[in-house]
DNA sequence: CAACCGATCACCT
DNA sequence: GGTGATCGGTTGC
């Protein structure tokens, strides 16, 4: 698992810096809401808004280790699990915010401004109890701005994260 | 209305 | 390790 995190006006690298539109609607919203936005022309990437409504804050979901679903996975992804090059595909399945989000099948048309936290929801967060510690934080990668904080946070050992 | 640029990835060398 | 593809959102003219 490997998030960033993302803050308000106060910070330069987050969409919400530059005050509230259209499309970062989302982040000034209710927490636990889903925020996709489309980048480079080619890829989704999926975020969760986290601070009161409001006040705009909201997380990144760069990578994390999948667990069940692979197969499912790996057909939106377009690749193929077959013996031989099997651990280094299973680790590009879902590391790295589009591949995470192309994994899902996940888009913004459809799924921008879902309420995460409802159960009736096709697209929910809920605690499995998967083993998240011990923690380790670095600065956050891929962006040009604001490059001192540390705010990104990885399951430390993990495997399934996106490479720095 | 046009130009710019980005919270990336896959493929080539 | 380097780079081209690709296009929506935002900003500036």
């Amino acid at each position: 698992m490997e998030v960033e995190a993302y803050l308000g006006a106060d910070d330069p690298a987050a969409h919400s810096a530059s005050g509230r539109t259209l499309r970062n609607a989302v982040l000034f919203g209710p927490p636990g809401h889903s925020y996709v936005y489309f980048i480079y022309g080619n890829h989704f990437c999926f975020n969760v808004s986290c601070l009161p409504d409001g006040e705009a804050g909201g997380v990144l979901f760069r990578a994390l280790e999948p667990l069940t679903g692979i197969k499912e996975m790996a057909e939106a992804r377009g690749v193929s699990l077959n013996e031989g090059k099997a651990d280094s595909a299973l680790r590009k399945l879902t590391s790295g915010p589009g591949r995470l989000a192309e994994a899902f099948g996940i888009t913004r048309d459809r799924d921008n401004a879902k309420d995460l936290t409802d159960a009736r929801s096709d697209l929910t967060i809920v605690d499995d109890g998967f083993p998240s510690q011990p923690i380790e934080i670095t600065p956050r990668v891929g962006i040009t701005k604001a490059l001192d904080h540390p705010l990104r946070y990885i399951v430390a050992g993990n495997k399934f994260v996106s490479h720095r």
